[in-house]
DNA sequence: TTTACATGGTTGCATAAACAACTATATGCC
DNA sequence: GGCATATAGTTGTTTATGCAACCATGTAAA
């Protein structure tokens, strides 16, 4: 049998990632109460930009793990409530640049701020040390995997 | 500062959870290719109903982790496949009891397999001390936040 | 330059999630 | 018994995902 077995009831949780489901659930919550008025699906598109605007949709693909249709409605949804804007490229027609409006630059801050708190919420009680080798052992899942 | 402060991008990852959207994908596409055809939402909820048959939907509610709606539709797209059955309950006419249909009975080892050979794709170089602290930190994360 | 292929993006369709509003049944209290 | 409240499940709407098919543009080779 392979080294990594689980024990049962864990194999569930650790694929399923109910971990993850909870903190994007409570990072909306938190947005919510905030009066941020955005997805975590869009913070997570935003979220990029915000490290480097103008970004092409294929870019914010594999910066966020999405597919094309994925990111193509994220940007449509992104576009409709004023908080991108689409350029078309000048060097390669076929690429769309995607460009923070003013209104999500002043969203940048709160919203950052209300991630770090939510993973505060999170992590309590939870050691550096713990914290350093489970972000290791996801980053490895996902090298496996992607 | 509190004491978990993430590093530059990598608090995106912890928070949208890459490692287990890229498993759920590689099981798919596992299933699939052994031509197990369901999806691993009506999987997560067969994984419970193969534990213990004849749950009610609330009680799949707790265990999946997921809202009444959620349950309500898959349980309908499971029975519409012909993989559970609901019965209403003679104690408490509220209640729907969910069972396995022989075919979902047939499925079970297969799938159960293939959940294993997906876990160990993705633990591949992970040291069994380094996935026990990551399931830790995935469990007190969750019981954190739930 | 024409043809083939690769890349970037969109659309259609099925499945699923989150949230609110709703129905039906059960329970507890006066 | 009758009323308030809690619990179990359903429905409607919006947002998002996964997959396949598609269109437009770019690139490279014959």
């Amino acid at each position: 049998m392979p080294n990594n077995q689980f024990k049962k009831g864990e194999l569930y949780s650790f694929i399923t990632g109910k971990a993850s489901t909870a903190m994007s659930r409570r990072l909306q919550k938190n947005f919510k109460q905030a009066g941020v008025e955005i997805t975590i699906e869009q913070w997570s598109v935003l979220y990029h930009l915000w490290k480097a605007d103008g970004m092409s949709q294929q870019q914010l693909c594999d910066a966020t793990f999405k597919d094309k249709p994925s990111i193509t409605r994220l940007v449509d949804n992104l576009e409709k409530i004023n908080l991108v804007k689409r350029v078309a490229s000048k060097d390669d027609r076929r690429i769309n640049l995607i460009f923070l409006t003013p209104e999500a630059q002043t969203l940048q801050e709160k919203s950052m701020d209300l991630a770090n708190q939510t993973l505060n919420e999170a992590l309590k009680g939870v050691t550096n040390g713990q914290v350093e080798i489970a972000k290791e052992v996801l980053q490895m899942v996902y090298e496996n995997l992607k």
